[in-house]
RNA sequence: GGUCUCGUGGUGGAAUAGGUAGACACAGCAGACUUAAAAUCUGCCGCCGGUUUACGGCGUGACGGUUCGAGUCCGUCCGAGACCA
């Protein structure tokens, strides 16, 4: 890889280049994290996780397919384990409000992480059970609290529901019930992650209980324990209104409870019933198409209003408060893996949780481990490692154990750019460095790594390792590279090196190379991968065409924020554009340096970088002059936008231009000349090889990186005269050559004149002339 | 289901601020050069008419709207993708 990089030529200082499994970079990473735990932004707490039983180790919510994990297939357990968390939530409001700061980021991963942080206001309230119950643990259950989004929709309540993990549920549970313990299991197995929990079956257990409505003690309401509620979110228990909640209605439905509307649009009438779907149109701060029905007190406000005059109600009453909810998560980091930092922590009988003195930073992983034990041990290597984890207690000196999870590998990639920016010295870099302008990476990052590293910064700034809180100013999202997939008549997978386009005349086919008369099926394009075997290898194209030609197609067609489209005929065409540019560059230097022009002004390379045209230059001069200076403009304002694609194709437009180009005289021969210097200013840093050896040929001095950037002649551009389109009715009908100069009163009268209005305008008067000066000329009849 | 983004030739894509749609390239077709091929060069290349020339009609997912003028703005729908549920 890092070979690749350098054959590429990109610039890279790689005497900063760090890797996160070397014992210096984690080591700096574990005693920030005791930093973390000393400022209370780390913490050890029971959390429920996805546990492969066979596996022996915790899961992340991708990692469960279909209730199984991914790799021992067996059923996932919710297991409640105590791992180790950082306090993300403690900003969830300042990573949300800073969002507005990046103005450089695109609005589509601003939106991603804003979503994410999922900040929701509410009613957080209480409805009382009309027989309060024993808890697990002796106290009494009195209620059920709930947090709702939507009391506007109170009074469509129909039931409450609750998590297989409140309180209320386990106060149940203790009594032995078979049907129960039953109902829990299965929830247990459902997994944590919100898409299965979505796309699992709405299941749910009558407890019998029956809770009063905070807005009419008399009405009761059945309280269900239901497996799409989740305890770790709000308070674990909804009040369900299924007329406006599409996972309230499906329950409903099952268990046949009652459907009553409380919002209607306004334009239907008090007769509007729901049928399969919910009406949830009302959520937002907006909804003022809508109104309330069946609604007691409430009737005819509109959704917004209501929860607002109920908010109110419940503050005044005593009985409920606004309250803010966020749907981000603290970070569950431990991870049973080898592959990791180590958890700078010792467990002590004695002392209990205690940090690994920095001293003796940083805890090494051990080399001489087992992944696959005889006795078939699954799990965490380094539990099962004979020696490591034991340890003296740093504190009493008694016999300890070291902590055995690793840290998940997020955290490495979270404070990088730090490292990176402070250099091998630790020293005064960072601030130069820090924030990173521009940050590229794939939109994949969009939320974790992006949000973490946000998060991680303000930690470390927390705790006086990094003098800021936004590690990057700019952000761009750059696409992948694709390549068509290619599957043999037996479905099997075949690589781009592998197959061959046959010729038009024959059938024009994709085929076997070894077997042209298997003909091979063309599938998608998709980003390369070696499971598809559409991958491409750097190196082959790179001895091939060389780098040049590679960072040429990579950039030529898709905008960078795009996937790019890999093919032959597209790197064939870059490298057709590499000999072309070479062969002008070859022939504008012998004409430069023809007997004929010797008696040209002595010109050094330096001067006609600012060459400017004489004023008695010839036609084909000042259109060439012209072209260029508009080039250099564009492609400078192209490169500053990252919009490689039109840069490139301002450098064919100038390449092909100086091709045509056959220079009468003597001041044609220097602007060629000069025309190709400034073309390899602006192509040096897209192919800085070919660039320099252009250079060379003509004759450059130093090198062409080094050379100044070029600024536009914007003078040139001013032309004498312009060319006009003349629209008719907003149709294009012709055009008409004006001075550059003229008023509006000049530019009507010599529209009206033309030979071609004239006869287009048939006898007609136009009704009105509209014309946008430099732009165009509208004829409305 | 909700939110957001995006739909332009055979293909990748241009089109600043509502102002000449299709720049630039890939593929294709025809020709020149060549013993031949490759390379190179020249011409054509959105669709439909037309005396294949001058030109005319249609055309940016579909249908409407605003405007002198809409790929661009607004509405509805269809399709794709992302995120959320």
């Amino acid at each position: 890889m890092r070979a690749q990089l350098k054959r590429l030529g990109l610039s890279i200082d790689w005497s900063r280049e760090l890797a996160t499994c070397d014992p210096a970079y984690y080591g700096t990473e574990q005693a920030m994290f005791l930093d973390f735990w000393a400022a209370g932004l780390a913490e050890r707490r029971e959390a429920l996780v996805n546990w492969d039983p066979i596996d022996k180790t915790v899961l992340a919510n991708e990692q469960v397919i279909d209730g199984k994990g991914w790799r021992s297939g067996a059923l996932v357990e919710q297991k409640k384990l105590t791992q180790w968390f950082l306090r993300i939530t403690d900003y969830a409001e300042d990573l949300l409000t800073s969002l507005d700061d990046l103005k450089d980021w695109p609005d589509k991963v601003r939106l991603m992480q804003k979503n994410w942080i999922g900040k929701s206001s509410g009613l957080h309230c209480r409805f009382d059970l009309t027989e309060p119950i024993r808890g697990e643990n002796g106290n009494l259950i009195e209620g059920i609290d709930i947090f709702t989004t939507r009391a506007d929709t109170l009074y469509g309540a129909s039931f409450c529901a609750i998590a297989a993990e409140h309180p209320l549920a386990k106060a149940l549970a203790k009594d032995k019930n078979k049907p129960l313990d039953k109902f829990l299991a299965d929830c247990a197995a459902l997994g944590t992650s919100e898409t299965a929990i979505e796309k699992a079956d709405k299941l749910g257990f009558d407890t019998k209980l029956f809770v009063r409505h905070p807005l009419d003690k008399d009405w009761h309401l059945p309280v269900y324990i239901a497996n799409f509620v989740l305890m770790g979110y709000g308070t674990g228990a909804i009040f369900a209104c299924p007329a406006h909640d599409q996972r309230d209605l499906d329950f409903a439905r099952k268990y046949d409870l009652p459907v009553l509307p409380v919002v209607r649009p306004k334009e239907c009438g008090d007769d509007f019933t729901i049928e399969n779907t919910a009406y949830t149109s009302s959520g937002g701060e907006t909804g003022n198409s809508d109104i309330l029905f069946n609604a007691r007190d409430l009737n005819g406000l509109t959704p917004a209003k209501a929860r607002t005059k109920l908010h109110k109600w419940f503050e005044s009453e005593g009985c409920g408060h606004t309250q803010t909810l966020y749907r981000l998560r603290d970070w569950g980091i431990s991870r049973q893996r080898y592959w990791g930092c180590p958890i700078p922590i010792i467990h002590c009988d004695e002392c209990g949780t205690v940090g690994v003195p920095r001293e003796d930073l940083p805890v090494i992983l051990p080399d001489d481990i087992s992944f696959t034990p005889k006795d078939q041990q699954a799990g965490n290597p380094l539990d099962h490692h004979p020696t490591w984890k034991y340890v003296a207690c740093p504190q009493c000196g008694k016999e300890a154990r070291r902590e055995t999870d690793t840290f998940d590998t997020f955290i490495d990639s979270s404070w990088y750019y730090a490292r990176f920016a402070s250099g091998a010295d630790d020293q005064g870099e960072q601030s130069y460095w820090l924030p990173i302008d521009q940050y590229i990476g794939g939109v994949e990052h969009a939320i974790l790594h992006l949000l973490y590293s946000r998060f991680f910064a303000r930690a470390m700034h927390k705790t006086h390792h990094l003098d800021l809180v936004e590690p990057f100013r700019g952000l761009f999202t750059q696409g992948m590279v694709c390549h068509e997939t290619y599957r043999d008549s037996k479905g099997g997978w075949v690589s781009p090196q592998e197959v061959q386009k046959q010729d038009a005349k024959q059938s024009g086919k994709m085929v076997l190379i070894a077997d042209p008369t298997q003909v091979i099926k063309v599938g998608a394009s998709e980003k390369m991968s070696k499971s598809k075997r559409n991958t491409i290898d750097p190196d082959d194209i790179i001895t091939r065409y060389g780098a040049d030609t590679a960072r040429w197609f990579m950039l030529s067609d898709s905008p960078p924020e795009r996937d790019v489209q890999w093919t032959q005929e597209g790197v064939e065409g870059a490298w057709r554009f590499v000999q072309r540019l070479w062969r002008l560059m070859k022939t504008a230097s012998a004409n430069y340096s023809r007997p004929a022009t010797q008696n040209a002004p002595p010109q050094n390379v330096a001067s006609l970088m600012t060459y400017r045209l004489s004023a008695d230059a010839s036609e084909q001069a000042r259109t060439l002059y012209r072209l260029a200076h508009t080039a250099i403009i564009d492609i400078t304002a192209d490169l500053e936008a990252l919009a490689f694609n039109r840069a490139v194709a301002r450098v064919h437009s100038l390449t092909n231009a100086l091709v045509d180009f056959k220079p009468q005289n003597e001041e044609d021969t220097i602007l060629h000349y000069a025309a190709c210097l400034w073309l390899t200013r602006l192509f040096a840093p897209m192919m800085p090889h070919l660039a320099e050896s252009c250079w060379q040929v003509l004759g450059g001095e130093g090198l062409v990186v080094e050379a100044a950037w070029l600024s536009g002649d914007t003078k040139a551009l001013e032309a004498a005269e312009i060319m006009l389109p003349v629209q008719i009715n907003g149709k294009k009908r012709t055009e008409i050559c004006v001075a550059a100069d003229a008023d509006n009163a000049i530019i009507e009268a010599q529209v009206l004149q033309d030979k071609k209005v004239e006869a287009l305008l048939n006898g007609q008067t136009p009704k009105k002339i509209i014309i946008v000066s430099g732009r165009i000329i509208n004829l409305v009849v």
